[in-house]
RNA sequence: GGGUAGGUAGCAGAGCGGUCAAAUGCAUCAGACUGUAAAUCUGACGCCCUACGGGCUACGGGGGUUCGAAUCCCUCCCUACCCA
């Protein structure tokens, strides 16, 4: 289901099958988090070049529901599910939830608690009190059908004390082993064998020590899983780049599998993760920092090249400078925005407010991604 | 011609004797954003300086009252609406 080699720059390339196809690693998914990426239709996400999208458990758990997802009608051929819902026929991971847990509770308090039953959640819609187990985001994944799915895990931020990341490594454990028990009887009743059933990552946590993260990796490991994510933050309270803890960390993980480093990152983010063992890559940065007007761009003088750290800048186009700037935003890019427009419309179309500024942005930064991936994996651009 | 309400920073609009270089919103200028509570959030926004402090000029113009005025009085100019 996954090979690779070892690629001249050090970073592996390979194929991932899933049940609605292959996909090359090293791979970036744009985070579709309530069913669709924001601002962008599937046909404008297709002109990318993106192929898989990210969604999540617990944000379309509360909205549009559970049950409403469990209704879609079936559409040319395909099973009702988020792929017909979307529109998206693509591979689609879904996102357990977990994280969740970190951005909504650890962050504010009153929003939910944490127990060995699950995590229960204060509705950010309403107040409603809902409990995501272990089970449940496992279960949710199924009816969501998505072709990835992804244990619950208990992140913690970088900075808490040893004793909370320790804890947090055991219940990400417990938890684990209750998903990998739920999938499996999900499978059953469902009839799924190995070429239609969905993938199941398991999350690597353990914060910023070395010896927990491998612990955690070790002790998945011998639950088994398909993949294995890194989990929690790779940055530390600074920001600083987390390089030993990413690189033991898929060094714990086995070299038959995919490493799935989730929610990273910045361009360099994603060279130095790729450099270091991960294959599968999903963040917000670039379609939500598109949308708020800050632009990936190649170094004119090296085009799409990895060298060096600094092989792209990024601008924000609302700055004055741009006011009377009638080039072309990057003029090496092949994306709509690029080719039809200049960056003085861009940030007049961000000034005015006009939704199709968030558009064009969104889909400009995902193709410098799509771009970037495929250096990565040593394709001709 | 008569009456009434007003004239405050780029705009709108608070303040109506000291704590006012002046609330708030918008606009403007920057910054942040990493498994999306984000079309969001933060900062700056009269001028100058040895800048978590100090100086200067300011609330239509001019003149007063007062220890002290954007705030009170006089006068002039202007605006809106109403009546002739």
């Amino acid at each position: 289901m996954f090979e690779t080699v070892i690629s001249p720059g050090g970073g592996r390339v390979g194929k991932l099958m899933t049940r609605k196809g292959e996909m090359q690693t090293p791979f970036f998914m744009p985070d579709a988090t309530r069913a669709s990426v924001r601002g962008l239709a599937v046909s404008d996400i297709q002109e990318t070049g993106v192929e898989a999208l990210v969604v999540n458990t617990y944000h379309l758990y509360l909205q549009p529901g559970i049950e409403l997802m469990k209704r879609i009608p079936v559409q040319a051929g395909s099973i009702g599910d988020t792929h017909a819902f979307m529109g998206w026929n693509g591979p689609l991971l879904s996102d357990s939830g977990g994280y969740q847990i970190y951005s909504l509770i650890h962050k504010h308090a009153e929003m939910g608690r944490i127990t060995d039953e699950g995590a229960e959640f204060r509705s950010v819609l309403d107040g409603s009190k809902h409990l995501i187990t272990p089970e449940r985001a496992i279960a949710i994944q199924f009816d969501l059908g998505t072709d990835m799915m992804v244990c619950l895990d208990d992140p913690r931020p970088n900075d808490a004390p040893k004793e909370e990341i320790e804890a947090a490594v055991d219940r990400t454990l417990r938890w684990a082993q209750r998903c990998r028990a739920e999938f499996d009887r999900q499978c059953e009743m469902r009839s799924f064998d190995d070429m239609t059933r969905p993938l199941l990552f398991s999350v690597v946590q353990g914060g910023m020590y070395v010896d927990e993260r491998q612990r955690c990796a070790h002790g998945l490991v011998s639950i088994g899983f398909d993949g294995y994510g890194f989990g929690g933050r790779h940055v530390d309270e600074e920001g600083n780049f987390l390089v030993d803890i990413l690189a033991e960390t898929a060094a714990a993980i086995p070299e038959n599998v995919p490493r799935f480093a989730l929610g990273i990152g910045t361009p360099s983010d994603i060279v130095r993760c790729h450099a270091l063992g991960w294959d599968m890559f999903d963040c917000v940065i670039p379609t939500r920092e598109g949308r708020h007007g800050r632009l990936f761009l190649w170094t004119p003088e090296k085009g799409v090249s990895l060298n060096g750290s600094d092989f792209y800048r990024t601008i924000n186009i609302q700055n004055e400078q741009f006011k009377e700037d009638f080039s072309p935003v990057d003029p090496t890019c092949d994306c709509e925005l690029c080719r039809q427009y200049t960056r003085a419309y861009l940030k007049h179309l961000f000034k005015v407010a006009d939704p199709l500024a968030g558009r064009l942005a969104s889909m400009h930064n995902l193709r410098f991604y799509m771009r970037l991936m495929k250096a990565l994996r040593g394709e001709e651009d």
